[in-house]
DNA sequence: ACTATGTTTCTAGTATAATAGAAATAAGGT
DNA sequence: ACCTTATTTCTATTATACTAGAAACATAGT
């Protein structure tokens, strides 16, 4: 999964279906915004579908992809558990309090 | 650094790092630690030390690499950034309180 | 059935990355 | 100065990944 996010268009594609979620976005539609050719995007895509990043389904003619953000949300975890159990080096909360400053 | 992690050897040697921390290891020992060949293996920490995962200081003969929590802790917080902004579709407490149950 | 549109698969060229043996460099001990 | 140990750089091979045009496939409308 990292390696498939450490790829650049595919991170693009990632933060672009995270700015539509949870509604996701049809093919063409990231083609048009990020400007990638259809072949090359299919194979992106593709890649991020094998690894679980993201969701398929079809909508007539239409293919709509969106994040799968528990995929997502277990790679954080596991990132976390890897810097925390292993060595206790990172503050959780401080990268939590970015993002909800509302809840707790 | 996500395609960097993304390496299995390297991801592997991360946390090894990891577990290591704040000591970190000699390369000697990684080496027979991984059973990677010498110059595999430095291949892979050059990369690690380009993006800035890993720290290296010299401690007489050998060259002592630790993971560098600083920059770990900035991707972690990117990855949230992306997702909780973007589309507050993950909850960063359940994550944080994997690691932490005593803290807060 | 035919046409139009959306998306993928096929194919191939190019680039980048992984691996590791051998030689070179660095530091230390005698 | 020389030898030993630790690590890197050099070099080459092999494998994998990125890119994209063209053709094929899927769905919808007429």
């Amino acid at each position: 999964m990292m390696s498939a996010m450490g790829a650049e268009p595919r991170l693009r594609i990632m933060r672009l279906l995270l700015s539509a979620h949870p509604e996701g976005m049809v093919v063409g539609d990231i083609q048009s915004e990020l400007g990638i050719p259809g072949s090359t995007l299919s194979h992106h895509l593709e890649k991020l579908k094998i690894v679980g990043l993201v969701n398929v389904s079809r909508e007539r003619q239409f293919l709509r992809y969106s994040a799968n953000t528990d995929v997502l949300q277990n790679l954080l975890a596991f990132l976390f558990d890897e810097c925390c159990s292993r060595s206790s080096a990172i503050k959780p909360q401080s990268i939590a309090n970015l993002c909800k400053p509302d809840t707790d």
